[in-house]
DNA sequence: TATATTATTGCCACATGTTGCAATTACACC
DNA sequence: GGTGTAATTGCAACATGTGGCAATAATATA
């Protein structure tokens, strides 16, 4: 809502897009919800507010926003998942817990090392922006010590 | 074919499930495309031969033979591929061009490097076998060169 | 403010994978 | 070889995601 919005309204209509009711309530949902959000859950709630608004709507809005870079899209085990762009934004990596589903960030660094290594021993240039990885996070590994 | 079935015949047996025909044609044809399979594709090759073997049952038995360690599943940027198991297997993991789809094994160590810090910064337990990874292969890499 | 253009929408249909369920079938036991 | 039981199969239906297409609506221009 408030002076987000005109960002936003802004960035689209720059970029030879429209600014419909469906692309405003559908971003005014996502913000409400926050985090990472799996767009199956988002379209449910758009459709709470706008039953008329179709999944393959939601679906799209997200690739363009996506492409705009107003929002961040990720696949977490098969499911699409979306959350608005942070910031601090360089590149966007995550782990996931197996167990609890929390879902964290990390930093690009990290990766370093595994793309040189693909480089240099197999001329291989990875695509390791947006990876996601599953795992089992400190909290749930403590509790299972247990 | 050959002497090879009946090792199978007797896994899946020892482990308490039934050796069907379907199971043996899904098997033979698997054997026969070689390599990396995406499951779309078995299921039609497999429907060549007996068109009343449904899609269910071809996707039920690649998910017993991956528990069963006779197949080896991976999800390839959203689709499911499957391959024979290979006697070298340790940890599965794979490499896939965005430009030529060719798909390159890598060993493990490769990850030990990754794997140790998001457990040391994180204190996260990352599962990393059978990860796929995207990017550009050496060849294609040489290609948009020139 | 009216109009033309062009993006956008909603609907339909399809592709891939998964699950529930009743009918069938492999196999262990007699 | 017959029989009981439990696994398995095929079918139908569903879930998620994508693409085509005609009707609609947002915006630029006059």
């Amino acid at each position: 809502m408030d002076h987000k919005h005109l960002d936003y309204a802004a960035r689209i209509r720059e970029s030879g897009y429209k600014l419909t009711p469906q692309r405003q309530i559908i971003l005014d949902t996502l913000y409400e919800m926050g985090g990472h959000v799996p767009v199956t859950a988002l379209v449910e709630a758009v459709q709470q507010t706008a039953p008329a608004i179709d999944r393959t709507t939601v679906y799209r809005t997200m690739n363009l926003f996506s492409e705009l870079g107003l929002v961040v899209g990720s696949d977490m085990d098969g499911a699409a998942v979306v959350e608005i762009t942070p910031q601090n934004l360089a590149v966007h990596s995550h782990i996931v817990c197996r167990e609890c589903g929390h879902v964290a960030h990390v930093p690009d660094e990290i990766y370093d090392e595994l793309r040189s290594h693909l480089l240099s021993d197999f001329g291989f240039s990875a695509d390791l922006d947006n990876l996601t990885i599953e795992g089992v996070c400190h909290e749930c590994l403590a509790q299972s010590h247990s």
